[in-house]
DNA sequence: TTTCCACTCCCCAAAAACAGCGAGGCGGGT
DNA sequence: ACCCGCCTCGCTGTTTTTGGGGAGTGGAAA
């Protein structure tokens, strides 16, 4: 962690990467190069993770699973409503659940400190960045100021690499929703009884149920509500 | 457009800018440093541009919103399914109304060459950076292939302010709701009704029913739906 | 200690959503 | 010319959700 390591040859390699293992050999070649202890890329999800590539223990990664920590993790709650990378510091800790929650991580392994990148692709995709050490306070400043701007392309060229592999199990094409489908939705998402929707869009009560069966059913949703949620969060609608 | 340009200076300055007409004038810097002939960062919405910063002429700027363009635009149509950085050669230019916009921007000064790289924010949050030039697909190549990953970063770091600058809108606290209330909120945008929540949640539907109303009344909701859509743009649950 | 809040349960009538059946016009692409 | 998707409107009936009430526990904070 001392002068600062050129990176470039890393995004050269990664740029090539056609396969997950390479993506974890580069990962540890990252992780070796900015001595630091780990290195940390990975998709999230509602239900769980979907794909990640990590250098913390099995053990850990485990637990995480089991125990759904994705819900409670502050990180993950903080990354998800910002843009910027976070350092781990200006998360917040209090709160019985989170400090249990840390307890927990430093006990398998997990270093004091982090700096977090989130990643957004199409479809309301969510991913996490990290990097991860042990140290004081003023080390780990000097690290993230010297490396910011390195780890924000390599977030990026990370997740570019996810998404291209993990590309086939989504064929699902977005774009599918008609201008008038998006509008219901949309409206509906604000609050709006179908009724209201209907006197916005100044069409009769029955089309726009036609539009929000048809919706429904081009989601692949189960109701109206479930709709909505699938639709923000394929990114089709803003709110 | 000869030698490669060292735009570190560029982001220095971005970091540290902190008004809008900063933004701006540092877009016409870039601009002309890269000699290009248009550099563009604009924020978008499903109602149309919140914030720009633009090089376009203003007649431009003033057409594409009167006529909607954002809807059909194919760099905004593709650009929002994908994650990275498109050249423009690469979208799909058929199609009778694309053809006729591409006229329409050709005419009112726009280049026959771009690059934009898509960001997305918290919230569904959607923009795009774009360089712009009139040149030969050879040179262009060229130029995009060396400044590929300083353009991403300019792009991140412009959308990072952005976001500061815009952020007065949404002061509202989060993550206050509790355990239960998340359950039965995350239940629901999965698309189970009332029935199947309060049974996995071991609950009988009417203590559901009281979740979802203090659900609905903390987040200042109308009915469900909104609340759900509420919570998912907020990021207090993930679907 | 008292006061709050989260959690659990209950009733009821009205509104909304769901599920199915129709119909016709308009525009684009094969 | 045809088909397909989009937009628009109509009807009926069943099921679910909603928005008001009220009531009691336990734990945590003030």
């Amino acid at each position: 962690m001392g002068t600062k390591v050129d990176l470039n040859p890393v995004l050269e390699e990664l740029d090539g990467t056609s396969s997950l293992e390479d993506l974890e050999r580069i990962a540890i070649a990252i992780r070796n190069k900015l001595e630091i202890d780990h290195i940390i890329y990975h998709w999230v999800d509602g239900a769980g993770d979907q794909y990640g590539c990590t250098t913390y223990s099995g053990a850990w990664e485990e637990r995480y699973r089991e125990r759904n920590y994705h819900r409670i993790d502050p990180v993950i709650i903080g990354c998800f409503q910002r843009f910027h990378p976070v350092d781990w510091k200006t998360l917040d800790w209090s709160g019985k659940v989170s400090k249990a929650f840390l307890q927990d991580a430093l006990l398998h392994g997990v270093g004091n400190q982090g700096y977090s990148i989130p990643i957004r692709g199409p479809n309301g995709q969510f991913a996490l960045f990290t990097v991860n050490h042990s140290c004081d306070d003023e080390t780990w400043q000097e690290f993230t100021k010297t490396y910011g701007r390195d780890l924000i392309l390599i977030a990026h060229f990370f997740n570019r690499k996810a998404l291209e592999f993990e590309s086939g199990r989504q064929p699902e094409q977005s774009r599918m929703l008609s201008p008038r489908e998006l509008d219901a939705m949309t409206l509906l998402a604000l609050g709006y009884s179908r009724a209201q929707v209907a006197h916005s869009l100044s069409i009769s009560e029955h089309t726009l149920r036609v539009y929000i069966e048809s919706a429904r059913f081009k989601l692949g949703a189960l109701n109206t509500t479930h709709a909505i949620a699938t639709a923000m969060s394929r990114g089709l609608i803003v709110v």
